[in-house]
DNA sequence: CAATATCATTAACCTTGGTTAAAAAAATGA
DNA sequence: TCATTTTTTTAACCAAGGTTAATGATATTG
């Protein structure tokens, strides 16, 4: 994806350590990051008091809360680093004010915006459709370099599970491999 | 949500009755439905041959299938009617052309992405976060009106669960009721 | 209307993953 | 390196929802 127009407009650039955190479920925050190496998750605290993460961000990709950046509303989850990340922190006040001269930001946007809704859908199909086991099974085959950064504690509030469920279906399976 | 714009691009007058398909998944579809009067339930079937509903498209709405419109590749879902209905159907290419010429236009379809983004987050937190009982009393909460034109079944695929289990669950609840 | 198909309910039994707790293993830090 | 914290595994028991099948209730259609 080319982001060319979109970096046109400088961000600010910010240095995290891992397990700090960017923003905070509840807080306000109207910036989009552009991660440049580390690892984040984006992670939800539900109403019983558990976590449950809702993505994880690597290099090249884009942070942002929607629901906080464009409505103005608290942020609907928690944004922490896995590892010690280097990014750059972009007002979205400064997107919007560049979007209005610049017609191709629009189309860039527009692409981001697809691609985030398409990543989600495919998420959504996961979940109506297949079993935690299988969401796994998906996960290390499509993601296997992402996974050997991740703890089985992360992973399970990925797939929606308990590490203690994790780490049964990791037993069941391993036993195929030998 | 204004969509003045969108609409200055005539899209074509479609009539299907309840049970219709207007798009099979795997087959190839580049419009976008605007739906005018009616219902329609986008539906998967999964790898095992189950069905799981990913959304009911109301009145007012659109419908699209975006990795087939955007990018050409088969769709990944069926779009079906529940209810007869009326439809605009406006192929992308047209909207795409216009957004070269008139600004307002992609804004507008950045509106449009951002609240399907929105809709998609939602529901990753309530798979992700939520029982099946907790996403059934808060879909009765917060769609009352549309509950009362679907069958339990169709609920019972949305929820992601079996209409046996979704009937468990109201006969659970329905006590708290007399 | 009768015939048929669809939808909803209930029951018995099964499977997956949750809960709690304890122990082992691995990573982190002073 | 030693101590502490975090992560992972395992076990016993539990709960939610799946499966199958039978029955009844509603709709739909010829």
């Amino acid at each position: 994806m080319n982001l060319d127009n979109l970096f046109d407009i400088k961000g600010k650039e910010i240095l995290k350590k891992k397990k700090e955190h960017v923003f905070i479920q509840g807080d306000k925050n109207n910036s989009l990051y552009f991660i440049k190496t580390g690892l984040l998750k984006a992670y939800y605290i539900s109403p019983k008091g558990k976590e449950f993460v809702k993505s994880f961000i690597t290099e090249g990709n884009i942070a942002i809360n929607l629901s906080s950046a464009y409505f103005e509303k608290p942020c609907t989850f928690s944004l922490q680093c896995i590892e010690d990340t280097a990014m750059l922190e972009i007002p979205l006040s400064l997107i919007d004010a560049y979007r209005k001269k610049n017609h191709d930001l629009s189309n860039q946007v527009i692409d981001l915006l697809l691609e985030f809704s398409l990543k989600k859908e495919k998420r959504e199909f996961e979940f109506l459709c297949l079993s935690a086991e299988d969401r796994y099974k998906m996960l290390s085959q499509e993601n296997s370099d992402l996974l050997k950064r991740l703890t089985q504690n992360d992973i399970a509030h990925y797939l929606g599970i308990t590490p203690v469920g994790l780490s049964r279906i990791i037993s069941r399976n391993s036993v195929s491999f030998l």
